[in-house]
DNA sequence: CTATTTTGAATGAATGTTCAACAAACGAGT
DNA sequence: ACTCGTTTGTTGAACATTCATTCAAAATAG
């Protein structure tokens, strides 16, 4: 016999992390491409060019370009949902943190940068005609959402406010989306920085009990945000 | 009589007026398309189809492909313009009411609706790598930021409110942009009705003082909204 | 030596564009 | 009113290109 891996390794742990990282160095080169050149330009050839692998080295490691796009969609799914529960975690126990640390997540370099964005809206552009996309398009899911319905209602009842706890929720994050869609378009002066201004001008505004603008003196225990 | 323009009209008014109409048929056809297949999977085969033309006509009134797409989004950027332009000047001269209109004017079937917002959501898409798209692309353009900025001011003024009126008028609009985007989706159980409402919280909270909740009774100036 | 991974050319399907032929509308001359 | 030639609009097949996929052969790892 000449079982190669008897006297190395039970699992064969080098072959398999190395696919692994092949195919995460695809799924890159597949964010690239989409930031680059679009979802409709993106072809196979540009994804393996990219990468600096050769034409056929997709279909071996996705199946299909379908497959290899849904891969992709799912990898920045995964990192946007670690990324605001990381977030939400390290907010501790208080509602109005975990409120503004959700909010200031949103603008972290590590999930709103130009390449991730544009590959969002990419694919934002075909999940309304494809169901597959439209489950995990999105970012901004069931789960996410229903967080910020709970925090909304929590803060309502401690700061007496009288608005809908749904409707604000629904509210405060289409336009976290809708900030993200300024960003990428790039047309206006909207950075990051300016956009998570606008998005504290928000806060402040709605949960006045809460949070007081950046050059305020906190008063009480609400939380001053920049 | 069959001399049908001698004696009516020294242009030929007949002509003219087929051709547009002819355009008019085949962007509505594009628009469908977009909305059904998405822009990736939208074909000039299916165009002609859509509109019951043959396969060589689009290139006769538009002269390609790109061509057509620009029309088309050219065309749905105007619509939406008018849109908001009449709703605003219907308002009359309080900022209030125009920012109130100009919001529900938003919502209004005429622009909102599945076909139109999946099509615009296609074009998003693919603006970031396309300039010419993206020029057109912000349905919400500058210079109808411009107005909100300014109502903004308008309002914080006679309001004594304490935001930054840029910031404000642009989490504003993000809103608005962003409440469209989860309607095009139509994942979660969000309506015209619904996104309306909770854009009109929005108003509510961030100018107390000129808006009041559907149900409650205005006291003084202010407006109530649904 | 065997199994896995990679290559790059071949293949076939899809699609935008062109174009020669055809149809209809039109204006002028009779 | 009635042709006739011209312009305009339309058709569908032919063409060229692009691109995803396949696969036999080569390279590499075990």
């Amino acid at each position: 016999m000449n079982t190669p891996l008897k006297d190395v390794a039970p699992e064969k742990r080098g072959r398999k992390q190395s696919k692994e990282v092949r195919r995460l160095q695809l799924i890159e080169a597949t964010i690239d491409s989409l930031a680059r050149r679009g979802y409709a330009e993106t072809t196979m050839a540009d994804v393996a060019d990219g990468a600096g692998l050769s034409r056929g080295i997709v279909n071996f490691h996705f199946e299909s370009k379908e497959k290899l796009l849904v891969a992709t969609l799912q990898h920045m799914y995964d990192e946007y949902s670690a990324h605001w529960r990381s977030a939400c975690n390290r907010a501790g126990d208080d509602p109005a943190r975990q409120m503004a640390a959700l909010v200031a997540a949103d603008f972290d370099r590590a999930v709103c940068n130009r390449r991730k964005l544009a590959a969002w809206c990419a694919f934002w552009g075909e999940a309304k005609s494809r169901p597959t996309y439209q489950a995990l398009c999105g970012a901004r899911d069931a789960a996410y959402q229903n967080l910020f319905v709970e925090l909304c209602r929590a803060l309502k009842e401690d700061g007496a406010y009288g608005f809908d706890a749904q409707a604000m929720a629904l509210a405060l994050s289409a336009m976290l989306e809708g900030l993200w869609l300024r960003l990428m378009m790039g047309t206006e002066d909207v950075t990051r920085e300016s956009a998570l201004v606008a998005a504290n001008e928000f806060l402040a505004a709605v949960f006045p009990r809460h949070y007081v603008r950046g050059a305020g003196v906190p008063e009480g225990k609400a939380i001053r945000i920049a």
